[in-house]
DNA sequence: ATGGCTTTATGCTAAAGA
């Protein structure tokens, strides 16, 4: 079972990359994010043999999840602030395997109350995640958690001390929810420094690969044990008008 | 980076992204 995620950077800008991108590389389910408005083009993936679920607001955020296999959704919402109206979770269960689609919050200025928005945000994910493992449901998380976890996973670890996709505080919060018995499917099996996911259309950083890791893919510990590969496929941030971010693509067996 | 692109919107500048 192949299970990717990409930050499409507006769904309607991004449809021809998509349709093509599921062409070549067949996965059986694509979380996608950041889809940037309130249609969503259910009718182009169901030609090609996908069903998918949408969660989305006007403008901002959305996440969907692409599947071949039917899907149930679980949630669609993030629990725990019933007056967030911010789309950013969904949670469908395929074949007994729980997938937790993320646009994890971007947290920038740290000095905004989009900062303490994105730490809460990171709490009340991880309150949910804790409930699953509770509950011993198998899941993968996956999508764009703008969080970048370690030194090796930037270009110049010294120019995002403080930014709030590497200040302390949300790399805490990250090691908390991979110290709840998750698995970096792509650090487990690759420890190679300069692995980005997202490059900034500014400044020539795709060319000179001045980029950050900030797309992940989690799995609960009964998932880890039928990991077989994960690896970052950077062909569509090549492309005319790509997104900034490129796509991430685990196997599990089963 | 005092942000040099990109996208969206009762749009023609502003806000957000990372």
């Amino acid at each position: 079972m192949r299970i990717a995620t990409w930050n499409v950077n507006s769904i309607k800008a991004r449809l021809d990359h998509v349709k093509d991108w599921l062409g070549t590389a067949q996965p059986d389910v694509l979380m996608i994010q950041e889809l940037k408005g309130l249609e969503f083009p259910a009718g182009d993936f169901q030609s090609l043999g996908y069903e998918s679920v949408f969660a989305g607001q006007k403008t901002y955020n959305g996440v969907a999840t692409l599947s071949r296999r039917p899907q149930a959704v679980v949630l669609n919402r993030l629990p725990g602030d019933d007056a967030d109206e911010q789309a950013r979770y969904l949670e469908t269960d395929i074949d007994g395997l729980r997938l937790v689609n993320i646009y994890l919050p971007n947290g920038n200025p740290v000095d905004s109350d989009k900062f303490p928005y994105k730490l809460g945000w990171m709490t009340r994910l991880y309150d949910r995640l804790s409930a699953l493992r509770a509950e011993g449901v198998p899941f993968l998380v996956g999508g764009d958690f703008n969080i970048i976890p370690e030194d090796r996973d930037c270009y110049d670890p010294a120019l995002w001390t403080n930014d709030a996709l590497f200040r302390l505080e949300s790399r805490q919060k990250f090691r908390a929810l991979v110290n709840l018995g998750l698995t970096d499917a792509f650090r487990v099996l690759n420890d190679d420094a300069g692995q980005y996911t997202y490059w900034d259309y500014q400044g020539g950083a795709w060319p000179a690969n001045k980029g950050i890791r900030i797309d992940h893919i989690l799995l609960s510990p009964p998932v880890a044990d039928r990991l077989r590969g994960c690896a970052i496929d950077t062909g569509p941030r090549g492309r005319d008008k790509a997104s900034d971010h490129t796509p991430l693509i685990a196997e599990i067996t089963g």
